[in-house]
Order: structure tokens, then C-alpha cells, then sequence
RNA sequence: GGAGGGGUGACCGAGUGGUCGAAGGUGGCGGUCUUGAAAACCGUUGAGCGAAAGCUCCGGGGGUUCGAAUCCCUCCCCCUCCGCCA
């Protein structure tokens, strides 16, 4: 959700973002909701009338008077405003559903452009690994130590779904400590264990709804399975007013993530890239307006700090408008180097909204104590997919033999490790 | 799942048809006192929309009424007891 005085404001300037995020939102027909709401208001006229009249008629039927004579007035003002308030909720319903569907508008630094070509790298670090034999694609490496099993799972669930084994499933758990740890204990983040279900307010609160409800996995008695840990760890103050003491709040949180991914077949589908479950541990902060900027670099080096202890190449690229999802202001993604699939795979995603989704989950904070509430401002990223980062350690540390050398970092996590190798026949 | 009790401002908590946007307290802010602070005392302090007048908001929605925080219906949430269960 955007400031609405915008649409009066600067309608040249939500219109220049939209055509650089080559949306198709219809931007006149808001602005003529609001006006057209603006000018339904004049029903207040009405109202100011008639409590001024009940208050009157009160004080007659106290001092034992007769009252009927303003009764009357008072039912043929009721009669006026029965017929102009359905009007007036009907625009305004139109006007807050679509408001809850316009996107946000992304900052000026945001590069302009069409698709992911025109993603700008702003990073690089480390050198791609060079291997003197065929790097294998972590599905095959998993596949032949046995700790990633897909049609297993697919028995067990369906297709996009894995099952770890053994040192898989250990990996992904000392992915999981090692990666919460690093966070909570060297970068200030306070631990967040949050329900992996959520109800359509809070899912609208991070704008997943109205607008992306395909994209999710919903039960029968109404929740929403969560796509990102964002969702709960966004919602978390709803509604409330924070003091300006309060912040910043960093939160991080491990959670599954599950999502339908309708209509993304065939497309980078094979392995663990594009699951409908996966696994991630996501960091979070609720800001003032001023220290965003920084505080969002902050984010982003904390998701580095972990692909750099695990000696994983990457680079960090800065979307461009037209790849931006709807609800950021500013978005960047690392990717990480993938020797086996040849290809560099999104590992994390990095985004600040302004007070985009605060505006939405109603959580404000007082700048000074006796100042009127401002909306927060709220960020989120990856730190990372854990799923992705077993991939990406299978890849990288795949060995000639087949075997895979487990990262420095990590062996404290799997019980000293040194190496994954085939379970004995 | 069954029975009962509740949801009021940043927080706690009063309020069962009008004078209630809401007592009282806590917290915040300002002041008196003090070298300073604490304590005490005095004053002040909800949010949204609107240029303003004013309108809206006492969990959400609907209804009764000239008038609803207060009455009725419905949904949601919380608590207690029972049942079930990791």
C-alpha cells in the first residue's frame, strides 16, 4: 500500500514507476475512486446532522418534552443517507482493493529495466571452481551418496519435493544451527521460532494477497501455509505502535517455506532448486526511515558473512524495476556459483519495502514521545535458503572419487565430519 | 469437541441506552520543589479521514433505536474447567 495523498500529490511520479515495472495497473481509475470517494464524503454533512438532532432529542425527552416533530427529521435524514452510503461503499471497497494491488514504488537508484538481463552485478567474490574432471549437478551427487532421494519423495508427496537421508539430512540441519547461530550470536538478531501457518490478514500484510493467492498453498480451514518466514516475522507487531526506543528489531527465524509454483514447469525444475517445500533461514528488521538504507547494507553483508564462511563464490546483482517483485523498493539478490549446473542460482534475496508493508500491517512507531505515530519501515533477506546451500556445497565440494569434502565451518555442526561419502554397501 | 468467563486508549482497568472518545491508574511530556536526581504535587497526553466544519473508530461484520462501548444476531480471538493429544 502506498500514501494515498500520493495519488493527488505526485500521480506523474506513481505513474513513472509503474511504467518502469512495466505493470499494467490502472492508475486512472484509482485516482477517479478517489476523487469520486472525496467527493461521497459530503454524506458526513448528513451524519453531523442527524447525531446533532438525536442530541437534541435527548435533552426534550429529559425535560418531558414532545419529540416527534424531530423524530420525524431525523428518519428522513436516516432515508438520505440509506441511499447515498451504499454508494460511497461501494467506491471506497473498489478504492481499497485496489489499493491493496498497486505496487510499490521502487527507489530512485533502482536500475530501469525490462527482464533479469538487465539485472546489474554490483559484486563479485571468489573465484568460480575449476574442476580437472566432469562437475556433477548436486541431484546426481546426492542421488549416488544416497542422501538425496526425489523419488522417494515423490512417492511419499509428489513432484518438486526431496527427502534428505542421513548426512543429507544432517547437512541441512547444520546448515540450518550454523547459519541461525551466526546471526543471533555475531550479527545481533534476536531468534524467532514463528507458526508455519498463517491466516489471509497477515498474508496480506506482506502482500501475498490479494494479488498472489495462486502462489500459495492454503488449508481447508482457511490458513495459509507460508512461502518465507517473512510472513510471520512481518506481522509481528501488526497493528501496534512501537516507541522510536524500540527500534531497530532485528528478527531471524528458520522456517519451511512452501509454495504451489503454478506455472513454473519446466524451468530450472530439476534438483532442489524449485521446490514446493523448501527450507530457509530468513532475516528481518523493522527500522526507522532514516537508517533503512543502511541498515538493509547491513542485511546484505550479514547473508554474505555466511556464503563467505562457507567458501562459496557468489555475486550480489541489483534487480531492475521490471524484475522486481511488486511489494519491494529495492531488491538484491546473491547468487551463488553452481559448478555442476553451470549457472549462477539465486541464493538469498534481499529487499527493503519502505513502509509499503507496514502500511498494510498497521505497524507505526512514535519518532519522539509525544510525536504522531510514522509507519516503520520494514526489509527482509535470505540468510539463507538451506536447501540451495546443500546444492551448492554438493557442487561445490564435490570431489573426483565422489565423495564430498564438508565445509570448515560446518564440521562442528555434523559431529566433526570431515567428508560425505556412500554409505557402505 | 463440551461448559463457562472475557476482548475498552501506548499499557492496566472502570463503564449496561443520551451529557462517553470514554473514569481511575501506569507510562510519556511540561512544570513546582531540588545543586542535580528521586519522591511528592500541579497540568497535559488516543487514532484515522478532512483545508476546515465535521465524520469515523471501545475485537470484525450485521441488526434494534431518534440515540449503542452499553441491547440482539453472527464470526474471530483470549482465558478457566472437562475431553483428546505431541
Amino acid at each position: 500500500m502506498i500514501d494515498r495523498n500520493l495519488l493527488r500529490e505526485e500521480p506523474e511520479k506513481i505513474r513513472e514507476a509503474l511504467n518502469n515495472r512495466r505493470s499494467d495497473f490502472d492508475l486512472d481509475r484509482l485516482i477517479e475512486l478517489d476523487e469520486k470517494r472525496r467527493e461521497l464524503l459530503e454524506v458526513e454533512q448528513l451524519r453531523a446532522r442527524r447525531n446533532q438532532l438525536s442530541q437534541q432529542i435527548g435533552q426534550i425527552i429529559r425535560d418531558g418534552g414532545d419529540a416527534e416533530a424531530l423524530k420525524a427529521e431525523v428518519a428522513a435524514l436516516k432515508d438520505q443517507i440509506a441511499t447515498m452510503e451504499p454508494e460511497l461503499e461501494q467506491v471506497e471497497a473498489e478504492f481499497e482493493q485496489m489499493m491493496l494491488e498497486i505496487p510499490n514504488i521502487p527507489l530512485a537508484e533502482v536500475p530501469v529495466g525490462e527482464s533479469e538481463e538487465d539485472n546489474v552485478v554490483v559484486k563479485a567474490w571468489g573465484e568460480p571452481r575449476q574442476f580437472d574432471f566432469d562437475a556433477l549437478p548436486h541431484w546426481e551427487i546426492g542421488e549416488k551418496l544416497g542422501i538425496l532421494d526425489f523419488e522417494g519423495a515423490a512417492r511419499i508427496a509428489g513432484a518438486r519435493f526431496v527427502t534428505n537421508i542421513a548426512a543429507g539430512a544432517t547437512l541441512e540441519r547444520a546448515l540450518i544451527n550454523f547459519m541461525l547461530d551466526t546471526h543471533i550470536r555475531k550479527h545481533g538478531y534476536t531468534e524467532v521460532f514463528p507458526p508455519f501457518l498463517a491466516n489471509a490478514t497477515s498474508l496480506t500484510g506482506t502482500a501475498n494477497l490479494p494479488k498472489f493467492e495462486d502462489d500459495l498453498f492454503k488449508t481447508l480451514d482457511g490458513y495459509y501455509l507460508i512461502p518465507t518466514a517473512e510472513v510471520p516475522l512481518t506481522n509481528m507487531h501488526q497493528g501496534e505502535i512501537l516507541a522510536a526506543a524500540d527500534l531497530p528489531k532485528h528478527y531471524c527465524a528458520y522456517t519451511a517455506c512452501f509454495r504451489r509454483e503454478a506455472g513454473a514447469a519446466g524451468r530450472e525444475s530439476r534438483g532442489m532448486i524449485r521446490l514446493h517445500q523448501f527450507h530457509k533461514v530468513e532475516m528481518m528488521k523493522f527500522v526507522t526511515p532514516e537508517t533503512a538504507a543502511d541498515e538493509l547494507q547491513k542485511l546484505i553483508e550479514n547473508a554474505e558473512a555466511i556464503l563467505e564462511m562457507l567458501d562459496l563464490p557468489y555475486r550480489r546483482g541489483a534487480l531492475c524495476t521490471g524484475d522486481m517483485g511488486s511489494q519491494p523498493r529495492q531488491t538484491f539478490d546473491l547468487e551463488v556459483w553452481m559448478p555442476g549446473m553451470q549457472i549462477w542460482t539465486e541464493i538469498s534475496s534481499c529487499s527493503q519495502y519502505g513502509d509499503y508493508q507496514a502500511r498494510r500491517c498497521n505497524t507505526r512507531y512514535r519518532p519522539a514521545p509525544e510525536a504522531k505515530p510514522e509507519f516503520v519501515h520494514t526489509m527482509n533477506g535470505s540468510g539463507l535458503a538451506t536447501g540451495r546451500t546443500v546444492a551448492a556445497i554438493l557442487e561445490n565440494y564435490q570431489q573426483p572419487d565422489g565423495t564430498v569434502e564438508v565445509p570448515e565451518a560446518l564440521r562442528p555442526y555434523m559431529g566433526g565430519m570431515p567428508v560425505i561419502v556412500p554409505p557402505l554397501p
